[in-house]
DNA sequence: TCCGGAACCGTAAACGTTAACGGAACTCAG
DNA sequence: CTGAGTTCCGTTAACGTTTACGGTTCCGGA
């Protein structure tokens, strides 16, 4: 062989961490902290779990011990020996695109992949934007189930119950949108500003040097995450293409009617307008109005996410990009935030911001291929979950 | 409450698990096996291993029954018992941009991530392409390490010793460039088809109506992915922007002075050249050539990947996009994809394709600011490797 | 003085798998 | 017929945590 070569050339390099298991010590147990203390393993447990039956004086020479040793509890041990399941709930919207349904089939991927297999999914399923939102939650928390994944349309009216499972040991995970100040666990979303600025760039490139004004369409400004893609959108065009005239807001609410008004409106009286950004789901509505106004090969589009009726508006170039917020990377990502705390307290980060996919005509068909696969096992699961009865709450 | 008004609007659906959990019986143990069988739990664990000691009829008779049962171990209870770590070795290249950092880093962070902490990572770094990695494969075989994830630069040259490893029953991801009919266990890669389609749908998009011609960069024609990428762009201009001529691929080698001196000839003999798509790591030299023969301003660029030198060019506008390739989710994915098989057969499709994200000025801080939180503890660690003594593997 | 009951703590049996040890049956050479 | 060697198999002690149960001590009230 011609390792001879290879001298200084190749760097075998071991982490540390083996260095210290291989002349280290192995790591701390139960029995280990009880010895040194000369007490016993239930007193150690119980003091570290919180459990009475502890006089404050030990649990504190306990817990300080615990600290010296450098204990973590080995997770095989505990599963194996309360095979108790984790129940996390998964509070989410019908939804009128596909967005939620992939959302759910990301949670349910990663709950199969859980290698201790002890997670059980529970949905509660609102039929539309905020309506038992705060009544499945309370479901949830009267459940007692030990983790929440949920959608919060509405942070303002969510964050009293939110607080409230906090308050009873029950983590809560928001996606999409978040809930401020309302002691939840984590987030995971798309990252607005990079969502608006990517818009944004593509935008004034697409247009190329021409003048004119751009609309964009909003859930509702009053949301965070909606103000602050609006800005980073606005922020990117002043400062690249300030030649470009971004107009107010449309607000749409989600409200299909609402979309198509107000967008007719602007397509008829702003007849320089060269360009429409629609950050919301409602962007069949919105492409409608542009076909009955008679503007729509006038203007350049870009919308969000991707579902089959936009499919052809992509196809045919008539929406030239759209940006997909990638649901099933958000359930996924939510569902690992919640397990990983629920195992072991979670020391990552608990704000997950993720980059949007950015979807046009050329790899349209890679995307398409992607939802195709989740969507077969997504229907098998759709077929056994119609057969369910819906229930009462009360 | 207004749980009545909630009769029949919210769903509230478990999964079919948790039925099976709940009336169906437990999931079967090997005590369940052996007593069914009338024999003893040790003879059960030596015929599900192939361990010698057990008749061929009684083996026979124990995989039977614990596919009758549906046996499924408990990996709890497996971790538990034997503490083996799994070993992997990650042979990959020091590479000239960061890219192959951010690619440990990823691997590092999912490694650490596993709950049942058992997973030591040893890299094999090869100082620069196609130097040492055979031996470096070689090695992490004698080794006996329990999986290995690597980049064959040359897929022909390393196929041999992936098959090697395999017959030895030591699995193999490959990252970023796949080794076909090498035995390999997996691959996990950005997706070519989609890299070079956006690429060209956004070459076409911001040179506007424009003719001209558009030069392309990569590796080697002869490897898979870089021809499936020409194949990708080139289709994709053809199809809907046939104004614009592509070019003959330039062929870098990934060696600066060739991609330097192949790009500035280009240029100079190019007037009429109006885009530029560097597919390859050495995207500097070209913007040098581009600089030095004053085309630059005139040139739309699209880059592959993103590194320090790389971020003024795109914060001027003078890389109008950057296809990245998520070097830290590649590493990740690859980890996982390993772990997965080596934890418990690996159910999933071993064929990861991603999707690359699209870098511009408005959303380059959003990427930076992710790869700067890891490269703070990137840097942590290096400081520790630097440490090392560099090794002769034989 | 004795009993009841807190408050605290030790003990030991699980959980399912692995791995080492020992024992039965059988063969075969001496 | 005895002893050694082989092949097959049963038994059992780990692994670290959880949990139920039992046992102290100590205090207040009868």
């Amino acid at each position: 062989m011609a390792n001879r070569l290879l001298k200084f050339l190749l760097a075998v390099d071991g982490r540390p961490r083996r260095k210290a298991s291989k002349m280290g010590k192995p790591p701390a147990t139960l029995g280990d902290i009880a010895k040194s203390l000369g007490t016993s393993i239930g007193t150690v447990h119980r003091a570290l779990h919180d459990h009475p039956g502890v006089s404050p004086a030990t649990r504190a020479r306990v817990l300080q011990m615990a600290r010296n040793l450098g204990y973590r509890p080995n997770l095989a041990a505990r599963y194996l020996s309360s095979k108790k399941t984790l129940r996390i709930s998964v509070n989410t919207l019908q939804g009128t695109t596909s967005f939620w349904d992939e959302v759910r089939a990301g949670i349910r991927e990663e709950a199969a992949g859980i290698l201790l297999e002890n997670v059980e999914v529970e949905f509660r399923t609102s039929p539309s934007l905020g309506e038992g939102e705060e009544e499945a939650l309370e479901a949830a928390i009267a459940a007692k189930v030990d983790g929440i994944i949920t959608f919060p349309s509405r942070p303002e009216t969510l964050r009293p119950w939110i607080r409230r499972a906090s308050r009873s040991h029950i983590p809560v995970v928001c996606v999409a949108t978040d809930a401020p100040n309302s002691g939840r666990l984590g987030i995971v979303a798309i990252d607005t500003l990079a969502s608006g600025a990517i818009a944004a760039d593509l935008m004034g490139k697409f247009l190329g040097g021409r003048t004119g004004s751009v609309g964009i369409t909003v859930f509702d400004m009053g949301i965070t995450e909606h103000a602050e893609k609006y800005g980073a959108f606005e922020s990117t065009l002043k400062s690249f293409y300030p030649h470009l005239e971004l107009l107010k807001p449309i607000e749409d609410h989600d409200v299909e009617r609402e979309a198509y008004r107000k967008c007719r409106k602007l397509f008829e009286e702003r007849t320089d307008l060269a360009g429409m950004y629609v950050t919301t789901e409602a962007s069949i509505p919105v492409l409608k109005a542009a076909c009955d106004a008679k503007v729509l090969d006038r203007l350049t589009i870009i919308t969000t996410d991707l579902f089959p009726d936009l499919v052809p508006y992509i196809r045919s170039g008539r929406v030239a990009a759209t940006i997909y917020q990638r649901p099933r990377a958000q359930g996924q990502m939510a569902l690992r935030l919640l397990h990983e705390f629920l195992a072991e307290g979670g020391r990552r980060s608990n704000q997950v911001s993720l980059a949007p996919h950015l979807v046009m005509r050329g790899n349209l068909d890679f995307f398409l291929s992607r939802q195709s696969q989740e969507s077969a096992s997504k229907n098998g699961q759709n077929g056994q979950e119609a057969r369910r009865l819906v229930h009462d709450l009360a």
